[in-house]
DNA sequence: GCTGGCACTCCTCGCCCCCGAGTGCCAATG
DNA sequence: CATTGGCACTCGGGGGCGAGGAGTGCCAGC
């Protein structure tokens, strides 16, 4: 019972914390909920969540914040998921629906996760290394130089200047690009290597190093540290928490900008189809332990694919932020899956 | 030499309030120019500039600052282009020599001239309209899909789900294919349509609405108010310059997050090959005036089919900023002859 | 264990006043 | 007539001060 009222009362300062961003007293948590007790009582309840590290005051005589602990709390033991309402689910296939290609599904999504959680969102491409290859295209750039086209099962069209070695004709791009074309036709790129390594004994020994320059590009095409890309989108968001991130939102949206940043941070939260939150220092990027990040894996049916997620100050919406993002991240997994 | 002496006060408020950040006043500028006169002088020549609209007061009794007016006619009357040094030049040179594909082109060239100049970056991709199809290629993704890829002399390539009216074999995709390709190599984007009018004709009746959906599709791709993309970087920049925005980034924010703004902006500068600059009011997207932008076309040979800029606050280092720009441009420029 | 009461802390806000940078104007000068 | 030194004036910024008030911790009583 004590306990019960402990967690309640953690759970209405996170909640009031969130919407108002103001530390929240004893008096005006007993007015805005209904706990049944005095607020001497919750003032008491306070200190024991203080001691255990759950809220902390700015200064002696202001409210009490929830700390990243408490946050913590509030999301694996107080809130579930905030279902959407079905007119926002409608509203959300409908948007995505209209797409044209992959290209388009991303940047929809993005800005899509941007609006309704007002927070910066972050879509990952459906990563080379788990799609199988649907069709590669050779294109003669001119005498040394040929423009090599992946294009993957997931959708995803890659691209890739080649520079040969030595001069080759048109058609022996043509003999080329339909030998690579049958030694690759529904391989996962993962398993590339293998599946053309015999292929530039077929050829003459004069097209040989060509051949395998072009392999070679390949390779490094769906090589798994390179071939990740991620769209970013709603930083203008960020600038709405001015007061969190006092002076520096400098380096928040320079962290933002960095590829390898973002990889890292979907990294650790796209390895389940559960929506996985990092709250504050918890965030593996020092730069970006003012804020906490919300997000989940995305694929077509078991194996997922890449990571969708949100951004933004601790102090965030998590139930509505986790709904969002799930729900985003379940109708990319059905898009992969109608292709 | 009355006239001479005013415009190098106001040259030099104009580069001294750029450097500092601080409204100007007499004394200040007689101490770190060499202007060869009293600051009594001074004050008269800076009572007459303000008259004339060049520069204000942000109060009574504090220095003086540019308007949009001084800016302007420090940007046509005095200050050349800075050249940029070898070094500097190398350094572009190099890192753009290093991509791997026109994305990395794109991506490399927004990094490097954002971290040039401090400001936001902006980069078109090569305009498609401006364009020669090099190849075309069309993949099945099913019955009654499939992928439109479209590979232009630019380097540019564009991909386009098709949806079938009816189901297609594999075998008349490849004849659709081959015919298609025949019907466009070479040709222009702009010139597309009359190219491929009379190809559903050829086709037998059943497949005639399929090949008709293909090229629909495939006019739409090149089609000029819906195939431009833009990509932006260094926005992390705008951030430190929160004094001049104040309460506001976020509508600067917003308005750099929309493809159609930046459309507008880009579609001002890129139609000519020298530098063009728009200060301030000058700017047509209303939330971007309180800032510059400088930027200019660039494109193979004479033929522009691109624009590339930076935005930043009023107060900006225009000379190192046109440097930087048209450096980059001429950079993309030969990248694209090369080609 | 809960409650009301109470003393205490300390932040916020408004106020005032001083300081000084910077100005405009004026009379003198070459 | 442009230039100059001198001078009074303006006004924003910053520091100090004090009242107000929200919120706390603690204690004694139930």
């Amino acid at each position: 019972m004590l306990e019960d009222r402990r967690l309640a009362v953690l759970r209405a300062i996170v909640e009031d914390y969130v919407s108002t961003n103001e530390p929240v007293g004893s008096k005006a948590l007993v007015e805005r909920h209904r706990l049944g007790v005095s607020s001497a009582t919750i003032r008491n309840d306070m200190a024991a969540l203080e001691d255990e590290g759950y809220i902390a005051q700015p200064h002696t005589s202001a409210g009490r914040i929830p700390t990243d602990l408490g946050y913590r709390a509030f999301v694996d033991r107080l809130s579930g998921v905030k279902p959407m309402s079905s007119a926002e689910r409608r509203a959300i296939s409908s948007f995505l629906a209209g797409a044209v290609d992959l290209d388009d599904v991303m940047s929809r999504s993005v800005r899509l996760l941007a609006q309704i959680t007002r927070q910066v969102a972050l879509v990952q491409y459906p990563s080379l290394v788990q799609s199988a290859i649907l069709h590669l295209e050779i294109v003669r750039l001119g005498e040394t130089r040929a423009l090599l086209v992946l294009i993957a099962d997931t959708g995803r069209v890659e691209q890739r200047v080649v520079d040969l070695p030595v001069a080759v004709g048109d058609d022996d791009i043509g003999r080329i690009r339909s030998r690579l074309l049958s030694a690759t036709a529904g391989v996962t790129c993962s398993e590339l290597g293998p599946a053309v390594e015999s292929v530039p004994s077929e050829f003459d020994a004069s097209l040989r190093p060509s051949v395998a320059a072009i392999i070679a590009t390949l390779l490094e095409t769906t090589l798994d540290t390179e071939e990740q890309r991620i769209v970013l989108g709603g930083t203008a968001n960020l600038a709405r928490y001015r007061d969190v991130f006092s002076a520096n939102l400098e380096p928040v949206l320079e962290a933002l900008e960095e590829q390898v940043v973002l990889l890292r941070l979907l990294g650790e939260v796209s390895a389940a189809t559960q929506v996985t939150v990092m709250i504050g220092h918890e965030n593996p990027v020092e730069d970006l332990q003012g804020t906490s990040l919300v997000g989940t894996g995305y694929g077509r049916g078991e194996s997922l694919v890449a990571g969708v997620g949100v951004v933004g100050p601790t102090r965030m919406d998590y139930p509505g932020a986790m709904a969002a993002v799930s729900a985003v991240a379940q109708y990319l997994s059905r898009i992969l899956d109608e292709n």
